[in-house]
DNA sequence: CTATGTGAATTTATTCACAGCA
DNA sequence: TGCTGTGAATAAATTCACATAG
């Protein structure tokens, strides 16, 4: 293989593929790309060429071993280190984010839960305590360097600001709002009312 | 302007750009190419191209009136009508989204709730009462045409089916599976846990 | 003089098609 | 034979650059 940089669009498939080869998993040892295409409705090519910028996941005439190609994925979406991440905001949204199994299945733990709702404060929520918003200062010390924004949106930026002196490298941004970081911080918006407001278009 | 078949990729900025302009609204009355770009953090000349494929809605040395602006985006993605959408599965999940104010801002109604939880089953939130899901065959008649699926994993698939049954035209999916519908209805997923998982990527 | 609208140029991403390996 | 890995071909999206309108 030689050097490629690697596109945007294939980081973004990767989840995608390892969350296919994670259901796979325990039915086959191999698959080849033109299985697993079909099974995720895309192109076997698309995904050859995916693996490719890596180098040599597969066995040619065999298919891709998928234990080693899941650890493959992992190691270069920089998974197979466990992550802790801190989540901002307890309400409904929060306390969803908290209940979801689907972390741990990518390597992430919720280490830490923050509120500014004194009512909040000290609870306890899956075994998590919440803590005070001004706490954020000792996730740097805790080695949590994700978060989750579930903030109403006015508190969004003030959040992100905090997170930021405190070190945290990855935002996950709940809040329908452009949040201002440095440009060594990456920020993934998920606005669920933008994402609903496409589906008229193509009914 | 000519015959363009409209590139995904503008539709799925419009409603960044309708969220920005609702955003500027009230600030100015024009707003150049520019300015937006900026603000938005994208290319002058993207939005001028992605406005072009529906022609004529600037112009030349003043900019784009920003409310009509809206109202031709609203047009195009088919939002100046009001959206009445169900809601199946009241978890925290549900429960957040039925509070999350920024749906009304694009026109949307969460007009119907279903849960399967008898506990649940004749509550209200929101001034809403929640259904049974056999009751999902009421839609039709209801004129509901759009769903939001916020049920655990497993009830993902036996749900969207329910849903194309009622006549469902559109289906924002939040579980971490991919659903299969016959393909005259569009699907929008959002895996949270996948969204995470392009973080540490990055850092 | 300012800012749009749009062909042309460029960049990026996808798909094809096939040589070569198991 | 079956399937990978990858250059080459194609398609799609973005950016440039400028003629033109207000």
């Amino acid at each position: 293989m030689r050097y490629h940089r690697i596109p945007d669009e294939t980081i973004r498939r990767l989840p995608v593929y390892l969350r296919g080869l994670l259901f796979l998993l325990n039915q086959e040892q191999y698959i080849s790309s033109r299985n697993l295409a079909d099974f995720l409705s895309v192109r076997d090519s698309q995904i050859r060429k995916d693996f490719s910028y890596f180098g040599g996941f597969g066995t040619p005439g065999v298919g891709y071993d998928i234990r080693k190609l899941i650890r493959q994925i992992k190691k270069i979406l920089n998974l197979s280190v466990f992550h802790k991440a801190a989540l901002v905001g307890v309400g409904n949204l929060g306390s969803a984010i908290l209940a979801y199994p689907g972390f741990r299945m990518y390597g992430f733990e919720i280490a830490a839960a923050f509120d500014n709702n004194p009512k909040k404060i000290g609870g306890k929520i899956n075994n998590l305590r919440i803590e005070c918003v001004p706490f954020l200062r000792t996730l740097r010390r805790r080695k949590i360097s994700l978060a989750i924004i579930a903030v109403p949106r006015d508190a969004a930026q003030q959040t992100a600001d905090a997170l930021v002196k405190a070190g945290v490298k990855g935002i996950l941004n709940f809040s329908p709002l452009r949040i201002t970081v440095p440009k060594k911080v990456k920020v993934i918006t998920i606005d669920i009312a933008m994402e609903l407001a496409r589906l008229p278009y193509y009914i």
